[in-house]
DNA sequence: ATCAAATCGTACCATATAGTATGAAATTGG
DNA sequence: CCAATTTCATACTATATGGTACGATTTGAT
């Protein structure tokens, strides 16, 4: 029926080349100012462009506010599934998947990007969720089925693996992180996160050691 | 030289009533808008009285965020202490510690503030200082000293008792408190309270044994 | 009673912001 | 080359906010 249409014309690949530089340009603003203190002004200033422009590509600040979380969300889980390589030393992994996955929690937009969400979720609830089932959800979910596994074979002891996952998770948070999100301190150096792994796992493992036979 | 002075002359008193009240309506604001959704005119306006009042008692809304925040977190620290017994069985002490703990972290009023200075202490440092010394830290000392004591005693292996007292509070908050946080419930159930408290102390109990003998 | 401090009501200022309108210039598709 | 779409620059609207000014009134101390 219709012509071959090539898979980008022109004006869908513009389109999208632009959508792009609002959303970061966005981004970058709501990380480093918050949602009160970003003005859609300033994003079409910084931008270049016209303040119609930005309309035409978001109906209003929440709906580019939404697009950005969406955005930043899914560029954030990468590089941890394929830590969790179940041959191997089980201790050994679960501390290399550690120190990832505290590097990623503890740079600065990521911290930027928790506190923003927290601070709205309160008004809005679908951007919680936005954040929950794209960030701790599915790192939780990984993590959840590399413990059963490992419970499977006898290497930790048996146990609702979701809620392991979970404390896993939690072990390791409990140092720089909640100093970084009270803004205590403002980088987190290498040294202090391998300190917060290397007690985290620790303690992990204790709780979880395999049951002392019979 | 002078008249014995009553202890609150009538000025006084009156002054002391309003700054209270002041603070009353403020709070609630913060609380239930966040900091950039609460208006100084809309204070003014429930408080009844005019606007000039208000600014003669706080010079400025960040002021009045501050002085706001201070009494939240003075308020905070209560009922924990005496139930820091040393005698009596360890795992029952700490239980009860933590429903306490608990019950308090997740009241409404708790989450609120815990986003509020989560999402204000990259814009105002000193607010987040605030609440760290007067909520988390204090807390944590007092469960240090209790958990040093159990060490010395040996109810619990040895290590760092700080740690152990964060580790303790953490483990106790991976549940519910997370979901709160988050926006993904809006209340937390005693049943759920329990659970948590149940999880983490068994975990806790199970990573700080005392040392097998031999 | 008298005087000073505090409070009130209200109008006001300067500034800022989300979002709209518009007419001209540029880009794209055919 | 022409018509449709997009973008630009800019001016504008409507609204809201922190903070000030000020004259009138109430309250408290002596």
């Amino acid at each position: 029926m219709t012509e071959p249409v090539p898979l980008l014309s022109r004006r869908e690949a513009r389109r999208r080349d632009r959508r792009k530089a609002i959303l970061e340009v966005a981004s970058r603003s709501f990380l480093e100012n918050g949602y009160a203190a970003t003005t859609m002004s300033g994003i079409a200033a910084t931008l270049g462009g016209s303040k119609g422009t930005l309309w035409r590509y978001f109906p209003s600040k929440e709906a580019l506010f939404a697009a950005c979380l969406d955005d930043a969300t899914t560029a954030y889980r990468e590089g941890l599934a394929e830590i969790l390589d179940p041959r191997g030393d089980l201790a050994q992994t679960l501390r290399r998947l550690g120190l990832k996955l505290l590097e990623k929690v503890t740079a600065p937009d990521s911290v930027a990007l928790y506190r923003l969400v927290i601070s709205e979720a309160g008004r809005f609830p679908e951007m919680g969720a936005i954040f929950y089932e794209h960030v701790p959800r599915n790192t939780r979910l990984l993590i959840t089925r590399f413990l059963e596994r490992a419970m499977e074979s006898g290497l930790l002891r048996r146990g609702d693996p979701d809620t392991a996952a979970r404390t896993y998770m939690m072990l390791m948070l409990s140092g720089c992180h909640q100093l970084l999100l009270l803004g205590q301190i403002t980088r987190a150096t290498p040294h202090q996160i391998e300190a917060d792994v290397t007690f985290g796992l620790d303690c992990f493992l204790r709780a979880y050691a395999p049951d002392a036979p019979g």
